[in-house]
DNA sequence: CGTTGCGA
DNA sequence: TCGCAACGG
């Protein structure tokens, strides 16, 4: 979702330094680690891999990313998804035809020699199975780094978490978590932002979006904002065609919502999808703890069982340790 | 994506 | 020291 979204949020991004990013943070696990399998990868797409051919790519980023982080004085929370709900199933079996057909995409590319749709096609064709998410759970927990489990929805379970005050900001590169009540999201947490500017390289600096200043700019109510999400589509319904962000945010302020549901998309369920955003299953019973990453335990699993190199790891756990002064890192909060 | 090495 | 290309697994 999000993509025809954000053509109204353009307003209400604001660059913030890292430095008021310090604190509590509950990251998409899904969207983090779906990027990093993306992304991180060979000109020809083949991903990350160890010496038995099994995908490495979303480890090289959980780790280098954490360490960024811890080294920020960022605490994440990751909170992995659940079991989806049934109005999602039309986006699940999509995303997979999708999948296989970049799949399919990337082997012609790479026959035929041509690396750039090679490339294009392997990240398409990136998908977070039960493999990735066991050893993605894995070495989170020997950072030290809380894992929650929500029983649907990450986003939401995210969401919750800022509502609760349990974090102060949800970080993903998807817009979803506004629409579940996240007061506070942020994005572009990069190290690598960088960009050039009169000829200068200066590092991006990461932006929020405060859910309250967007509301109030476009004088609707959460609620609204869930209906001009519906408008334009989301995971649970594919919006109408035609109608972009601009045009599905007149609609709702003028309170022609339901009218054109009923005339252009009458069989979408827009008051379950709306009540599942206002209301969706969270787990409310989590304990949050962070310890001192387990560097022993870190360059076992990463070294001797995914053939990483012990150079490397052992600088990034350097890193994390180093300027926290020997102190665990909750000893900072 | 994030790190490292290399040429200027 | 910087900026970019290549590597990492």
């Amino acid at each position: 979702m999000g993509v025809a979204f954000r053509d109204i949020l353009g307003d209400y991004k604001e660059p913030v330094s890292w430095e008021s990013l310090a604190g509590t943070a509950a990251l998409d696990a899904h969207n983090a680690i779906y990027q990093f399998l993306s992304i991180i990868r060979q000109p020809d797409g083949t991903p990350l891999m160890d010496q038995e051919g099994r995908v490495t790519s979303h480890l090289s980023g959980i780790l280098f990313r954490s360490a960024s982080f811890i080294e920020k004085g960022i605490r994440t929370v990751w909170v992995f998804d659940g079991t989806p709900p049934d109005l999602k199933q039309e986006t699940i079996r999509e995303r997979r035809t999708v999948r296989e057909q970049a799949s399919e995409k990337w082997q012609e590319a790479l026959a035929r020699g041509d690396k750039e749709a090679a490339y294009k096609h392997a990240r398409s064709s990136s998908r977070i199975d039960d493999e990735v998410l066991r050893t993605s759970r894995e070495l989170l927990d020997l950072l030290g780094l809380p894992c929650i489990q929500a029983p649907s929805e990450g986003e939401a379970q995210a969401a919750y978490l800022v509502q609760r005050g349990d974090c102060r900001y949800v970080v993903s590169q998807d817009y979803d978590t506004l629409l579940f009540g996240a007061p506070f999201l942020a994005r572009n947490l990069t190290v690598s932002g960088k960009r050039k500017i009169r000829g200068r390289s200066i590092s991006v600096l990461p932006e929020r979006i405060m859910l309250p200043a967007v509301l109030k700019g476009l004088s609707i109510t959460r609620e609204d904002l869930i209906k001009v999400a519906i408008l334009v589509g989301t995971d649970f319904n594919s919006g109408i065609r035609g109608v972009g962000a601009k045009t599905a945010l007149r609609i709702v302020q003028n309170g022609g919502f339901e009218q054109a549901i009923m005339e252009k998309s009458p069989d979408t369920d827009w008051e379950t999808i709306a009540d599942f955003f206002l209301h969706p299953p969270v787990n409310e019973n989590y304990l949050l703890e962070w310890k001192n990453p387990d560097r022993e335990g870190i360059l076992t699993m990463l070294c001797d069982r995914f053939d990483f190199s012990p150079d490397r790891i052992q600088r990034a756990l350097d890193g994390m340790n180093v300027k926290t002064g020997q102190k665990t890192l909750d000893s900072w909060f």
